[in-house]
DNA sequence: ATGTCTTTGTGAACGCGTGCACAAAGATAC
DNA sequence: GTATCTTTGTGCACGCGTTCACAAAGACAT
């Protein structure tokens, strides 16, 4: 419970521009900036595309929010395109950002160069460690956490990144909300729960990885023209999974469940009670 | 066109597990991996929802394409769901993942705990730099470019992590697939392109920033009533585009050959000047 | 001018994802 | 056994996002 929103009405009403159009945005402002470092004047919808590696018809009409900004039979002009777009995105204006826990991860991003590049500017690096108070990363002297509302209120920072630990990251996230910051960008491996109009973005690593493996998976049962799959066949001969947990025993033990006959939709699964498949124990195996 | 493939056909056709539910069973596992810590036995969808930060009915859903494993009356056994989790997503079996450019975001990568906790392990930490080779990063010896065919045969690696610069990133990806690299984890800001079968994610710092921009700017926006939005009511001093690159040269690559001396004339950008919507005319400036 | 050619902008159809709301299933009490 | 209560599993409807396909618009040629 209490749990925050996680995202907005979702429709963006204000403005009418989608979200997965906002999302792209960026991608087609990178490529348009290709483009004009080699004085290329116009592109065509296809080309741009390519680039930014979408359909061309998507294009169009991520566009077509925007405006019309093209020439029928021509194409876009460059130059133009990487304005509209940019002031669309906020870009024409400058963003002091404050990183949050300047280990390992706090620290590249510190040194990211693509940072600086568009509007955003490190405004401050804070971490909560006395040892590092004052010491430069990045060329910006580290500030403990004391001076956290003190810096986001004088430099007037909305966005706040988050590269704590992951126990660390919602108690960094209320008070940088407390402080002011309306939007952040979290690395940290956690749910954070925000009040209404704070927006949050996360980057995780294990989740991404996560869904390749399953891909990949996925990919390597197909692989073979026997249908094996499902109830996994082959005992795997690699290492037992790493079940830190071994906790007490499940009082609900007698849980043997069983798979359904696959696609159960269209009829209600009729769940076989007691299935004569025992498939597994009722907690990791081997 | 050869440009690659960007996505499959998106429907995971093959087990009829929808994406979106994909990309959300890490965070499910994420939260049961929390309750089996503390011993909880069971949790209904409404507990484990809030834990994860979605939509209890949205989580039954996405629970019922694994099957039935739910008790209806009481939820879900935590330790029994943990580890249908973990088998649907591959968790189970033994991921060797190299990780190729060790900057500051390689080396933060390497180091990243989270990362060696799942099924994965990093198997090689790559770089062409030849002054890194053979230097322990995160415990792990650096080695060259040279040997990236190499270590990924020998390991059986099936994902690979990009963290080079941009310019590389094309390249070393071309490299890993034909390695037998087929998922890729992309952090360079760039689209890569690659063959059918494999897959690609990409972590964009620089993307997310400016997402955040966007609504950041739309909240300034939204905030007075009447006052600063919509298009700058103060239209730059038209100047012609040509402002920072000068160079007009039409020698593009064929294939627009057709049209090549014609528009050439000086000035010829005349683009939706004083549209008939009349936005702003001006371009970036500078 | 008229015609041809290229490329945009968009209406419309379709498919996926989400959330509601409720019947079904099991637990629990009696 | 029956009744009640809790919570799952899912049918259904709706809205967003993607893609197709084409008319409209402008450039270019004659």
């Amino acid at each position: 419970m209490a749990t925050g929103r996680h995202h907005r009405p979702a429709t963006s009403r204000s403005r009418g521009i989608p979200e997965a159009t906002v999302a792209r945005l960026p991608l087609y402002l990178r490529a348009l900036m290709a483009l004009s470092e080699r004085s290329v004047p116009t592109v065509s919808s296809e080309e741009l595309a390519s680039a930014a590696g979408v359909n061309s018809a998507k294009l169009r009409k991520d566009f077509s929010y925007l405006g019309s900004y093209g020439t029928r039979g021509v194409g876009y002009d460059v130059e133009y395109l990487v304005y509209q777009i940019s002031r669309e995105l906020g870009l024409t204006q400058d963003w002091p950002v404050v990183i949050v826990g300047i280990g390992n991860l706090g620290a590249a991003l510190a040194n990211y160069g693509g940072f600086a590049s568009r509007g955003f500017r490190v405004a401050a690096l804070i971490d909560a460690d006395p040892a590092l108070t004052g010491k430069p990363v990045a060329g910006i002297p580290v500030q403990h956490t004391d001076e956290l509302e003190t810096i986001i209120s004088e430099n007037g920072v909305s966005i706040g990144v988050i590269a704590t630990p992951a126990g660390a990251a919602q108690q960094v996230c209320d008070r940088l909300v407390a402080a002011g910051i309306t939007s952040i960008l979290n690395f940290a491996p956690t749910v954070l729960s925000v009040p209404e109009g704070v927006d949050v973005r996360k980057v995780d690593l294990s989740i991404e990885l996560q869904i390749l493996a399953f891909h990949e998976q996925r990919k390597a049962g197909e692989e073979l023209p026997g249908a094996e799959e499902e109830v996994d066949p082959a005992p795997h001969p690699v290492s037992p999974p790493a079940a830190t947990v071994t906790k007490r025993e499940t009082k609900r033990d007698g849980r043997d469940s069983n798979r359904d006959s696959g696609r159960g939709t269209g009829r209600d699964a009729k769940r076989p009670d007691s299935g004569p498949d025992g498939d597994l124990p009722a907690v990791m195996p081997a």
